[in-house]
Parts: C-alpha cells; sequence; structure tokens
DNA sequence: TCGACACTTCTGGTCATACCTTTGACGGAT
DNA sequence: ATCCGTCAAAGGTATGACCAGAAGTGTCGA
C-alpha cells in the first residue's frame, strides 16, 4: 500500500521538521554561564556533550543555524564554531555548508577517527609489531565472539565467493578480504570492538594496499579466510580464533617483507588515490 | 573594496613582507595551494598531519605563533585556528594562552581521546555487554602479553602492596586498581593495546566508581588481582588470560547490579562538577 | 497540467580587525 | 642576589561582512 511509503517519507520529513530546532524550542539550549572557569568554547563542547548524554540530541538531529545557536547559547558565533569543530573531528557531528550542522546518524556502523592513532603512531613511533599485535588481539576476539552461537552467515559466504572469483584481481581482492573482515566484525555483536578493529586496520591499510598489489598468494590467503569462515559456521571459537592468527602472522609477515616501516617518510593516512605508483 | 577571487588569491602573497620569521620556519611551512577544492582548514589540517608523519613537527614541538603561521600557509588566522582546533581536540596538539601551540608531548603513553567514544555510546546505545566485553577482550590479550618473558614487576607488586593496604578505603584502592590494569598494559609492551584499553576503561571508569564506593568484596577483588599478577609473574599467558577474564567478568556483575545502565540520563564522562545542577 | 529552470533564501565557510586575558621574561628596586 | 612589577607576545573571544554551496520557491514553457 501506498500508505506505508508515503508515511515512511513523511516520517523523514516529520524527523527533519522537528528536530531542526527553530526558535520556539530555544529553551532546549541553556545559555553558557559567564562562570568562566575554562575556557568559554570548551565549555560549548561540554553543553554539547551534555545534551547528546542525556538523549535531547540524537543521531541524525540538525542543529540550529550556528547564528541562532551563538545567540542562544550566548557565545559568539567563532566561538561556537570551535566547539562545533571540536565535535566534529572526533565524529559526532557533522556541518554540510548550506545544509547545516548534523548529529552523525548511527545506522550504519559507528567509526572512531582513525587519524588520531596514525598520528601517534608516527609520534610515538609505534612499531609495525605492536599495530599488528593489536590489530591481531582485537580480531582473534572478534573472530572467538563471532563463532558463538548466534549471527548470519550469509554475507560471509558471500564475501569468500567474491575473494575467490577475484583471485586475479589484487585490488577488488582487497575489497572482499575487508569486507570479510567487516562481516565477521559484525557476527561478533560487539560494535566496540569493531570500530576499535576499524580504527587499527584503517592505519594498515594503506601498505596492504602496496603488499597486497603484488601479491603472489592469494590462493593461501583466500584459503585462510576460508578456514576462519569455517570455524565460524562450526561455532568453533577456539579454532576460529587459531585461524584468525594465522591469517594475521601471515599478513604482517608478507607486509612486513615488502614495506619499509616504521616508515617516518610516507604520510600513511588519508591516500585516497589507489592508483598513484600502479600505472 | 570587494574584488571577488582573484583579487583575493593574490591577496595572499602580494600583501606584507614576511617579517619576523627565520629562514627555517619559512621553509617548512608551505603554503597550500588555491585550487583545492575541499575546504580550506582541512587542507590545513592535512598539511600539518603531513609534517607530523615527515617528522618535520616532533613530539614537544612548539608551532609558530597564529598571525605568523597563518601567513605562512596563506590562509587567514581563523581558518588556522580551526584546522589547530580539529587537531586539538584528537590530542594531537595543544594549545596554551599566552605561551603558544606545541605538538603534545609523548615521553608519557598515548592518550587516545575517549569522549568520542563516551558520545558514541549514548548515539548508538552501546550496551554494559558490549563496553565490558570489549575491555575484557583488550584486557585479555594485554594479561596474555604482560606474561610472555620480558619486563619488569616491580611496579606491578607494588600496587598490589598498595591494594591490599586500602582494602578500607575504596576510593584509594581504585587509584591502586587502575594503575594495576595500567603496569599489566605497560608490561604487554603493545601501547596501542594500551591506548585503547585506556578508551574503553575510562568511559567505564564514572560508573565503577559508583560502584566501588559501597564494595564490599574487596578483597576478593584483591585476591584476583594477586591471581593475575601470579600468572604473569610465573609466565603463564594462559592462567594470565583467564585470570583477567574472571575478574573483568565479576567486575561486569558487580557494576551492572549497582547501576542503572544503559543510561541515557547521566553524562558518563568527564563531570568535572559545574555544568549540571547550576539550576 | 506538469516539469524544467531560474531565483531567492538559508546555512556553513572564510576573512579582516579589534580587543581581552594569560603567560613569561626582562629589568629595576630592595 | 632576590623579588616583584611591567610589558610584550600569544592565544581566546567578539563583531561584522562577504563568499559559496544547498534547499526551497516560484515562474515559464511545453
Amino acid at each position: 500500500m501506498r500508505v506505508g511509503k508515503i508515511a515512511r517519507i513523511g516520517n523523514r520529513w516529520l524527523h527533519k521538521g522537528m528536530n531542526g530546532m527553530t526558535d520556539s524550542d530555544g529553551a532546549k539550549f541553556k545559555t553558557v554561564e559567564p562562570e568562566r572557569r575554562g575556557q568559554t568554547s570548551e565549555e560549548v563542547v561540554t553543553q554539547l556533550r551534555s545534551m547528546i548524554h542525556r538523549g535531547e540530541l540524537r543521531s541524525g538531529d540538525r542543529l540550529p543555524p550556528e547564528r541562532d545557536l551563538a545567540r542562544l547559547l550566548g557565545v559568539s558565533r567563532p566561538t561556537l564554531r570551535a566547539g562545533i569543530r571540536s565535535l566534529s573531528a572526533v565524529g559526532v557531528l557533522e556541518s554540510r555548508q548550506g545544509a547545516g550542522t548534523f548529529v552523525v546518524k548511527a545506522d550504519e556502523s559507528p567509526v572512531l577517527d582513525s587519524s588520531s592513532l596514525s598520528l601517534m603512531a608516527s609520534l610515538h613511533g609505534f612499531t609495525s609489531k605492536e599495530m599488528f599485535g593489536a590489530r591481531r588481539a582485537l580480531e582473534m576476539s572478534i573472530a572467538g565472539l563471532a563463532a558463538e552461537p548466534g549471527d548470519q552467515l550469509a554475507s560471509l559466504a558471500e564475501e569468500m565467493a567474491g575473494m575467490y572469483a577475484s583471485l586475479d584481481e589484487p585490488e577488488e581482492y582487497l575489497l572482499h578480504d575487508m569486507s570479510f573482515h567487516q562481516m565477521v566484525a559484525a557476527a561478533s555483536g560487539n560494535r566496540i570492538l569493531t570500530a576499535l578493529m576499524n580504527m587499527v586496520a584503517a592505519v594498515l591499510l594503506d601498505a596492504r594496499r602496496k603488499t597486497v598489489r603484488r601479491a603472489h598468494d592469494l590462493k593461501e590467503s583466500a584459503e585462510m579466510h576460508r578456514k576462519i569462515y569455517r570455524a565460524i559456521r562450526d561455532r568453533n571459537p577456539e579454532s576460529a580464533r587459531d585461524a584468525m592468527r594465522d591469517h594475521l602472522l601471515l599478513a604482517q609477515k608478507a607486509q612486513e617483507a615488502e614495506v619499509d616501516w616504521p616508515g617516518r617518510g610516507a604520510d600513511q593516512s588519508q591516500r585516497k588515490g589507489a592508483a598513484e605508483e600502479s600505472a
């Protein structure tokens, strides 16, 4: 029936319209008192953060326009923008020019910004061993959880098929590879571990791209993934952990052999153009 | 006076001479290209991030004054400040009024901001089970690593003593408790896992405070810590993991019994004092 | 009547400028 | 030699204006 469709669309609009707060419910936003303990912009951050924790700001909500919100909070627009900027940097808010500022939507898997981890790696001189070690610890736990009774295996099997189908296309293989690990993480049922894994994996991703490009052992890699899949399918946590460990140890070995790690020389993050030195 | 885009771009180079900056500084910072389609402030972030990855900005370094740096990068001061703000929010830079802006120093254990995780918890409705599950996974791995041959046990033993000495002072016991886990993490030799653990633990800390306050089983808790310590001392990873798991499962049980989790009602992080009941 | 296009208006992004507050070092007074 | 006041430097905040992208609105033509 078209009732359903109309209702859904209407809901979206209603949602947007109602939560896009007009001046009428400005009572929600309390002006920051000139307590002046810390910096005013930090007080703005605290305000917004509290509103999120209290549930007054929900996923997908739109904040009032900056000019209005600044007036409501009793601060200037630059100060408000400083606060918004802070929360945007950690992935909680998102500003779009012309559209507004929104609380990041939550329907997708939560994402923790990995750039800070990447920067920490450079600043503290994190070793490849530590980075892979962290990933191994996370993914072994995840694999173990995924093997416990519960969820869907269909998407896992699907990615498996995709991997075998792209054994001669490293770039595409890598996509299925990543998806596979994402699916395992999703099957673990723990979104926090998933987010942390993504954080670490993102830092390692770029180097991995180079490794997989001239990889000759994709077959072997696919076999190991299948071993993981089977262990999960058979609900054998211990076996899943072992398989994941073996897989990641091999991946680490392959990567360390090819990449001149702890490379301070290259920007390891945010290299979007995957085809840079391939041509 | 309003002359449009071309004149504005020209302004960047034609304006005034670079007086006051040393040559070394001038060579380091390159102006951002105006042809970038992304946001200018993001370009600033990218610039600074690359300089850190390349090692041109090191831990503890001080950035040039905002007014000078803005000129060097060819952007306005507010735009530069937006970029600095982003990197400050993720814990990479730190600005002190009157002193300057510094790259965060690295001698101490790296810290990943936990406020984003805390906010994600509220936004996505993370359950207590997931949060504790993540911590358990992290700390079990850490305990296993710490039990492998290697490091110092002195500080661990020290914290053990402190715990037993403060069995009747919950607040102080908690401090030793936290220190103990930090020491175990340090002994694991993996600073990334340590940072991730701290992230999760920080979110759980506040609720834990309330739990430990009226705790009657501190003795039991201390015993479990000793079990962990012994396993690490005896270089028995499997035993260390088990002991850590048991300890955290008990802690979870105690905490879930007392705290009305997944409470959207309370601000779980950073409650320094003033924000809430200002009435 | 209906759809494509242009216009108006919001909204965030950037810029310039001015002033305040804090910091820290320099220099004079004790 | 020590202490303390002064002052320049540096970040923090405020104001106001304009730029650029997005969304909604209205008009015109098929």
